[in-house]
DNA sequence: ACCCTATCTGAACACATGTTCAGATAGAAG
DNA sequence: CTTCTATCTGAACATGTGTTCAGATAGGGT
């Protein structure tokens, strides 16, 4: 073992990503030290300067990617023709996209403190673009009867809080498989809208 | 100024508290050194340690006091006659409290991780408890027939990570009183849960 | 007026932190 | 086989960390 030198920076790289995601999401951000990424990867601390500026560039480029990745995600997706039909399809990917990715979702929801103001700024614009994809089947639901709410903005708010809080609680290989808790939530969302 | 000695044990305990609070919530548990709580305080870092063991305990301190608090003020409200009545009561009085006390919902979500094992299974059983509150009026209501639900563990998760999340976003001064947002999320609570 | 003791200071301890950089090294190119 | 350069090491830097403790100090009790 021990490669101590060589061209691996496309390898290397993803791995720092990979350990310093894990590593910020188990013990959080502030409580990880370059040297515990550097020796997940198998490399000096040194190294890691190769492949970011400081340590919260690494941060943010993990927000970053996975803010992009989550709107192409969705982007991606084929759009139902009728609002209720929309908002059933919004809820399954959330919950779905979600799950798959708990190191990525919990990291972007509890680090955004560490971020510098202008990171944060550009983060926040990536959430707000997600938001709005979801406000948007919300309000062409309400023009065009199908659900019946008090406000849009506060309904998404409160939608996706409820859908994301599923990462606080679910674990694979639980009573539920994935499906069956997003068809339970799904049931809640659309009452919730009064759909 | 510039009290350097004499007897202020009831007034310098609660003044940490406080500043200990605030710093926490504002850059993380980790990212706040104990000089710093000290400075905010008026007083050198080795005064803290008349007052709390360690850091660690300071901060399961702030928490376990956050909890009992909130199941005492519960403990504390009447109870209405009917499951729908008691649910309404839940949402105002959950909303209500939790907007009265940010950094201390806050912490207590986020700081879970920096928490010893004992430690966090205490915090964890009292957080149980309070959900099992709302998990209770669930029950009642689906064996009175006031409530339509599939899970009522899964739908007590869903309701609580929506009330809550109303902190992520509500500033005092804003569209909205904490009022007129707690009428919106009674809506949806009571059209999620069938009633 | 005096002492007593709870409270706080200020310095010290051992170690961890993010970051830098000259020099070693290994794989690719010729 | 030689050269080149991207990549990594290992040590160093200045500063910060939680925690301890002998000694100073001030307010309360007598």
């Amino acid at each position: 073992m021990a490669r101590t030198a060589g061209s691996h920076s496309d390898i290397t790289g993803p791995r720092i990503r990979d350990a310093a995601l894990s590593l910020f999401a188990r013990h959080g951000f502030a409580a990880v030290s370059m040297r515990q990424i550097a020796g997940a990867v198998g490399v000096q601390a040194g190294a890691l300067y190769n492949y970011t500026p400081d340590k919260q560039s690494l941060l943010f480029d993990l927000m970053q990617r996975h803010m992009d990745h989550l709107l192409q995600a969705w982007d991606d997706e084929p759009t139902p023709a009728t609002p209720l039909a929309r908002l059933e399809h919004f809820t399954r990917f959330h919950i779905r996209y979600h799950l798959d990715k708990p190191d990525e979702v919990f990291i972007a929801y509890m680090e955004l403190r560490n971020l510098s103001p202008e990171n944060f700024a550009a983060i926040e614009t990536l959430r707000r673009r997600y938001e709005d994809h979801l406000e948007g089947i919300l309000s062409q639901g309400v023009r065009a009867g199908a659900f019946q709410l008090a406000d849009a903005r506060i309904t998404t708010m409160a939608v996706i809080a409820m859908l994301t809080g599923v990462n606080t609680w679910y674990r694979p290989g639980g009573r539920l498989s994935a499906d069956e808790v997003a068809t339970i939530y799904w049931d809640m969302v659309r009452r919730s809208v009064g759909a």
